[in-house]
DNA sequence: GGTTAATCGAGACGGTACGTCGAGTCTTACA
DNA sequence: TGTAAGACTCGACGTACCGTCTCGATTAACC
């Protein structure tokens, strides 16, 4: 009976909180602002987020899609792509202020943990997930025994893998080139054999 | 001549922060309300720090003091102590909510970049650097060939750590408990072969 | 298309700073005061007046249109009753404190001069111009010859009469009570045929 | 340069606070401005003024020593001399910004009007008394009935003229030139034979 | 093909915190 | 011992955003 929301906006406005990253960064964007740039009233973006961190974690999330996995023929190779392909994605300025801002937020607000976690963490762990089955049909790495420990492996190396791009990309500030991703890539794959 | 700044108020002020910190969280903090705690008057505050990001990372730095490595024997026991000291250090709220925020932050403002590597990277890296020379010693791996290559070598590891640790806690929000840290250390020190 | 602004705050606003001034004297009259006195924000309160000053010479205005000048019979009787009538409003205490000191700004603020002129000032002169028509009417003073002759009599009673009063009133810090007003309106009354 | 500088302080004080007074206004003139022009410490300064308020008072008392009544011959002639010589006084800024100030602030603090009084007010009606006496000895007036009425004589004179002029010049703020000088002189005058 | 009700833009609203500035006090080093 | 230099507490400043609200104007779905 009543008029549906505009599908447009939604798509205007994560345009433009995207720009709005890229332009200010994360402290300084701020919701008017946002609203402003997508051609939009305030309300109409409060109608549909609940906040700066929601928005945020919605209009960097779709990056993470551009992540793939394309079978280079080997574990290893597989592992360095996608290591330099989420160091791709690590090098634009929107994802470098929002990601580590959000899960800050994140710390003490568990809503905004789950929001982060499927719209974003579970894009990714995807990969490795992916990435294991190849080699395990590869004969690489062997069969998975239980299904607990499995997910453990699955978590730990997701950890491993995500952890150490973030922190060389934005903590230690450093680039992950070809030749990073290569020493890292061979250091995990050895690794995996002492955790069996 | 004149009058020099109280000494008293650089501690009060750093220990009002940590406890607005754990209270608040980094995005609830609000320097009138550190002013307020340390009994001292915001215009005292400015004069001392630009703002809530350098403050912050004052505060939180010292935390990153009670990191040690005691020496437990192996490469492999002593890789499980640090991350567990590590993770003990992460579990604090302050550190949580601090860490990450200003980091994000540190992506648009050098400066401020510069003051976290100072004032909080290293100090870990120092660790790091201490485990390997012991390790030597021990012959459990191989003298440096080259300057170079070894500091490579040290920021790899580093960023693997601390990088593991850090998503583990705060992005995949799991414990860091001893089973992690005996996991892990076996993939690092299992991979550290491989990259040799 | 927007919402529009209260009219009732406006009100409320101006009463809140008359209080005030009562309470406090323009010198301790604070925005944040007289916003928190009318149940508004700071906000709403710049969005309608520039400062303190502006916002002062308009609460303060309002007072000036309860001065009147009832017919008593004679050109040295209105005089009199204008001249108690103006002393009895300077008696207040949110006229004496806010008069001088709005005035005081304007010597370096012409936009506050022409608010003052125009809120204030031409709201006495008025009186000035209907006693003096009362008195041609009357044939107590001669009718005028051209216009600017006219008009600068009108100042120079206006000044007399509004200077005398402010002047005893404020400066002299001495009562303007009925004799006063008498001695004074013979003065002025008998000066004015002097200079015809 | 310490100690033998304090003889010099005063004036020194005073005359940076004239300077700060035509420059800045009173609203924009600070404490702190005045003591570095100065050359001298805030504390030297609130060693010898309780505040802005006498402090600014004792700076503009002196410029009401310029005032002077030389006989020129009649009481009109005289009346004449003292506006335009007053009006001289009040067209510097200093006094403009100054002089409304204080007794806007003299309304709530009857310390600060005593100041005012002997500083400043007694200054200009020892002018009143002055010329008084002289027109008497011309003949021109009558000698003194009683003490009582001749004190409320010269009172309202005093009102009328220092009235006048500051009304004219600061609240209407129109040039007190020799014209308006004439004619209100000459409406003084003739006023004055009606009150006898 | 009107009716009607949610959605839209615009922007005013009550708040909270900002970072700065001035007042007036106090502490230190120097002369 | 008094003075300059300037750090101190306090409180107000005027601004920027927050998230909510009130508007009149616009749709789109339903009758």
């Amino acid at each position: 009976m009543a008029r549906p929301r505009s599908t447009a906006a939604d798509g205007a406005i994560l345009d433009a909180t995207r720009a709005a990253l890229v332009e200010l960064g994360w402290s300084k964007l701020t919701m008017g602002d946002v609203a402003a740039r997508a051609g939009v009233a305030k309300t109409t973006l409060y109608r549909r987020w609940p906040g700066k961190n929601e928005l945020v974690v919605d209009a960097v999330a779709v990056l993470f899609d551009t992540l793939e996995l394309p079978d280079r023929g080997s574990l290893e190779a597989d592992v360095e792509g996608v290591v330099l392909s989420f160091a791709r994605l690590l090098e634009r300025p929107e994802t470098q202020t929002a990601l580590m801002a959000v899960v800050a937020e994140s710390t003490r607000d568990p809503a905004l943990r789950a929001r982060i976690r499927t719209a974003v963490v579970d894009r990714q762990k995807r990969l490795v997930l992916e990435g294991r089955e190849r080699a395990q049909r590869r004969g690489e790495i062997p069969p998975d025994q239980d299904e607990e420990s499995a997910a453990r492996h699955v978590d730990l190396v997701f950890d491993v893998i995500a952890g150490a791009v973030v922190h060389r990309a934005l903590v230690s500030a450093e680039k992950v080139d070809a030749d990073w991703a290569s020493t890292f890539s061979r250091l995990l794959i050895g690794g995996l054999g002492a955790v069996g």
